[in-house]
DNA sequence: GCATTATATGAAAATATTAACATATATTTG
DNA sequence: CAAATATATGTTAATATTTTCATATAATGC
């Protein structure tokens, strides 16, 4: 039955696109975003100074991250660099600074 | 200091946008958002019917993207019916759908 | 005014997310 | 190899979100 199918494919989709906004739905994460959309590949320091941010609270939002393919990372030395992977999601900034929502 | 007013203000910015990406990070939430994109001004009974979904959890969710601005509705009779009130939020969704992140 | 229907509300339970802290691991330098 | 530095990990605590259930409210038709 062609519509059982569809509700089951979109239901996997709305779930994988939750699974993704979920990422991205919280301050620190989003200014994350902006911070490496402005200048690509930062250290996991260089982002705790830049956000005033304890370290370990960073490197769980950046590990998560990069989980769901929003980031990616290399090692470098003692460093490791943080960048971005998936550039839509920075669409989604862009997006949402365009609503005006009532708040 | 500019850059001390910078940093508030994106603070500002972000947690605004964190607030609207909460109210769509959410499957069920997304489903009701392409649903009302599709044929705006649908009742409640016809949502949950559409998401196969309980009556009183589409309320809660309905009236939580309300509240957030991102619906809107108004009551003919028994009836309650929502719109979409953001027509940005659904662009979002747009956005997600072209990403690929790995999952 | 009573029964029916549609929706909203509120509180409690279940679940998920975020934050904080202590500590482990890995790399570099002397 | 010891000390210093950068990052990751794991656990717990704090919070927030989602779901469920029972019930309230509001509108309609008889």
């Amino acid at each position: 039955m062609v519509t059982a199918i569809n509700i089951k494919l979109n239901k996997e989709k709305f779930e994988k696109a939750a699974y993704i906004l979920k990422a991205v739905a919280h301050p620190t994460r989003l200014a994350i975003i902006q911070l490496l959309e402005q200048e690509d590949g930062l250290s996991v320091n260089e982002i705790c100074e830049a956000l005033d941010c304890e370290q370990s609270l960073i490197s769980h939002h950046l590990i998560n991250m990069k989980l769901r393919g929003i980031l990616q990372s290399h090692k470098d030395g003692l460093n490791m660099y943080y960048s971005i992977k998936e550039y839509e999601v920075t669409k989604i900034l862009a997006c949402i600074e365009n609503c005006d929502c009532n708040m």
